[in-house]
DNA sequence: ACTGAAAATTAGAATTGTTCTAATTCAGTT
DNA sequence: AACTGAATTAGAACAATTCTAATTTTCAGT
């Protein structure tokens, strides 16, 4: 993988934050302004899973009091309540996205780009034998390979 | 998850530790006693699915001088030549897996137990749609419920 | 609007797991 | 026995995250 730190260059395309304070809300999670902030910069950014440290600079940007430590605390406070999901991949930093339908992610091994696969895996069907007595609550699938853009640059090569 | 940290009680049943000399020098590796001990040491445990740090614990008593260092160092050989993997599980430590066979990893999230299920996912028969373009090379499936024991305590109480 | 309690934020220190560094030891040749 | 490169070692450094204690904000009840 080429240089993993140098991967994302954000482009708020700004939709409408309005969801953002709603979903707050509705979670049942106090609606501040920190969380407002955080929660839109990782709903403008869901593509990207950018990490806490990713949108820590972002949210700064919307908002230059903003501390990493809250970043934390809302992003904690988010994944709790079930309005985002954390990514782990190997040991690096943990990444988040706010896509909670389930799906599968996809780690391109020369980008370092993450892209979401929509689907489902059903523990008996996975193609795991889950022995009897074991309880399956939750399941997660990650890939890794080369991503379109970087195979078509692979030929060219 | 009650108290990962008091998880794992080492009571090695010591295996014929030869194989293990055996198959690090067929990787190409020289084999030393380090090697030796750190490979015998996650033979002897695999299903324990230990840490670094659980590993070193346990080569220390079998070779006090070895040091942290030369237990990464070790485990990062084995793992460059195919006979270890690691595991992670969120950002727990990493866990380290002599089963080279393909299978998921279940976790107890009352114990905090690690398991092997056997079999393997076939990226475009898991469940999960794989774009044109990405070329998937290796999947990686993780489950988390609660074990046959821990399930049996439940119902107990 | 005003007040008090509980929740959220903050800066910075602390912690954890891991990697790096530079010095030493070791194994296998010449 | 001397040489060379690989492996080991202790300890420092590092990155991501969590903790701590002080301050600020929010919200419910007046």
């Amino acid at each position: 993988m080429k240089d993993v730190k140098a991967r994302t260059v954000f482009v708020p395309p700004h939709r409408e934050r309005g969801a953002a304070d709603a979903r707050i809300a509705e979670a049942g999670l106090r609606p501040t302004a920190q969380r407002r902030v955080v929660y839109g910069v990782l709903l403008d950014h869901a593509k990207e899973h950018p990490t806490a440290d990713e949108i820590f600079m972002q949210a700064k940007a919307e908002k230059p009091e903003i501390s990493m430590a809250t970043v934390y605390n809302c992003l904690d406070a988010l994944v709790k309540h079930h309005l985002v999901k954390q990514v782990h991949l190997d040991r690096a930093a943990t990444r988040y996205c706010p896509n909670m339908d389930e799906h599968a992610h996809f780690l391109c091994e020369m980008c370092g780009e993450v892209t979401d696969f929509d689907g489902s895996a059903k523990p008996r069907t996975s193609g795991f034998r889950v022995p009897r007595g074991f309880q399956v609550t939750q399941t997660e699938m990650n890939m890794r390979g080369v991503c379109p853009a970087c195979a078509e640059q692979e030929v060219a090569r």
